[in-house]
DNA sequence: AATGAATGAGGCTTCATTCAT
DNA sequence: AATGAATGAAGCCTCATTCAT
């Protein structure tokens, strides 16, 4: 009945997904700097000149892949740690492994590698992650501690550098498998991983008495 | 007899290593690919044509830059932990308060971040690091990790899990220096940065009735 | 009967002219080379598309604004030629100053720094100004120069060296305002620069007897 | 005795003009934005890349051009100025034909068509242009002017608007001989169109009583 | 041992023109 | 009659590497 729209339609409307999609495989696969535009149009079946038409130049295709595909799950942990009830630290637990579900284990999972290894020549794409996404998710993770401190639940530690350190290894567990173990398909095992550092952390953030908790 | 050298022959000894110590400047400072050899030569006080005369080729420079700064400390490291005695904990401490001193607080600490930036795109630099640094400091890892289990010091984990994610922090806090955080003078305080992970540590790996160790 | 078209109807018959005024805009103020044909058609409030329906290419939009607004102040000269009586010198007071109305205080004022800015990239438009603009103007010229040499009125000049002489400063008028100066409104004062010129003309062309006349 | 530089050497020296020459060939018969950097190189004989050893990009190559060419021509014609004992229109007539020849009868007649076709598109260009040339030259035709006007040579006229009219047919004859008549040896004569213009100046600005001069 | 002039491949971006709808 | 998505050639500029001196 609703007959799908027409072919070329069709086609439009994908447009700036598909070349989004190549152009997030690409930069996760060589970098911001040596990605050429070019290979994002071709591998999204499309020419140099059509990616113009969509993006203004190649840091605004940057932007919209990290708009597109990061910032909308910053947005999701935001509203599950406002309507979260229970422990601090099962907060802590499902936003990481939201997150983890989200990002750490699609093709964005490449990004924070990315941002670290061009940030210091890239300033404007540095200011814009930093904003957009960094102070967000520390926000959210600043939250957590708090919440976990003020009701006993956690030991007294200091903010910043606590977030800092718990932080730490989940973007390591990223950054690995994209660099120096050579693919996502390498390095680590993720859930074991995570595993381990949520251990060592409960034991480290909780108070003695609730030693008992995983 | 011990004469020293003229100052003829002092120049020409110095020369490999003042374009060393640019070279790992302007690596740190801009990551590999960034950075341009004119700049290296220039920074160093010699021309272009030289630095070809000491190097190969760029691929080469960086290889001697690794080999210059950073095997050395591992091969203390490797000294340290052969000659140690005490417990697991302390050598764990030792072993990564040296490396902070001689690594973290040098130049060389912008090493790692490059390695994980540009590791997919150059994978023959990204082989030659993973021999000759990561194995053999990962290797010393394992060792006080085995020894404090061994003892009973530790908690039983598994050992390449548990080694990632103590490494983690460090390696990340190399990193945030010289990416987001825009330079080694920013970022989170190395010191306290280092004690909270150790604390978290100790109170993550040693089993219970040592609770009361720092 | 003479029923108005209808709306329709109407819009359609505009669509040129609203493309030829947008191009004429635009070629003004960019130059033949650097108008672009989007944003003529965005301009004209239509599309790239719509304006290859009416022009073959940008050669033949540009010839179809000469056609429309050059060309038939030429003929309007011719006519004025062909109807004066009167001095020579009044003659040529009567077909500059309607130039200077028709051209030089209109958007067409720009035509002539364009051609003079372009014609050895295009020699096509080159050649088609030449024939159609050019040598049916410069023929006026003559027309009233031999005239009043013919009536005794003027001194003896050659013809052909003359007519670029007092031609000059009416084109260079025109370049400037659309090129050093920056803009139509700027510039020398085009009343008291064209008095200027022709009171010099005046001086330098009628006979010593004739020294009263402006 | 006094060996001549190596070839080597000697190459070295001379390419910066060569660049240059070839520059000023390409500018004055394409124009500034139609002139491909490639096509100056090559036609100096060096590829794309020396000429980036010279110039830092191609604003800077057509400033060089100006530099070297046309400046001195002024500066040489503020020497004559003030160095002139005679009549302001014996002034007026060296500064002109000494104009003609070094810039007239060369290559650099084509930079004014140059200028006038581009500035608005360049305008960096065309600030550089005006402050640099086109103010400076003004300054020697008011004096002129001015000179001839208080020693009751010439009648009085606005000094602004004169200057333009006595400039125009210069200006316009260089621009001819680079456009629409399609290459310098084209276009009216120079010597008679010059002669034919100092002509009608005499009658126009000279008071009546000198009316026998020429 | 040292220089630095020269090269040319490579990447980002623009825009006239085409054509399916 | 109108649209606007798509194309791809072309131009500016960078930089690792070579080599004559």
């Amino acid at each position: 009945m609703d007959s799908p729209a027409t072919p070329r339609k069709r086609r439009k409307d994908a447009r700036p997904n598909e070349l989004l999609a190549a152009a997030l495989d690409l930069f996760v696969e060589k970098g911001y700097s040596a990605t050429r535009l070019e290979d994002v149009a071709t591998r999204a079946g499309a020419s140099k000149g059509t990616l113009y038409l969509y993006f203004a130049n190649k840091e605004a295709l940057f932007k919209a892949v990290i708009e597109e595909g990061i910032i909308p799950v910053i947005a999701e942990n935001e509203t599950i740690a406002a309507e979260h009830t229970g422990s601090a630290f099962a907060l802590m637990e499902r936003l990481i492994y939201n997150w983890w579900e989200k990002i750490g284990q699609t093709a964005y999972s490449g990004i924070p590698k990315l941002m670290v290894a061009e940030a210091r020549n890239f300033p404007e794409l540095a200011q814009f992650y930093y904003e957009k996404v960094i102070l967000r998710a520390r926000a959210l993770g600043t939250q957590a501690l708090q919440y976990g401190m003020r009701s006993g639940e956690f030991r007294t530690v200091d903010l910043d550098t606590a977030l800092d350190v718990i932080i730490a290894p989940i973007i390591m567990l990223l950054i690995l498998r994209h660099s120096l173990y050579g693919g996502p398909e390498h390095g680590p095992d993720p859930s074991s991983y995570l595993k381990t550092h949520l251990q060592l952390l409960a034991h480290g953030l909780l108070k003695l008495d609730k030693e008992t908790q995983v």
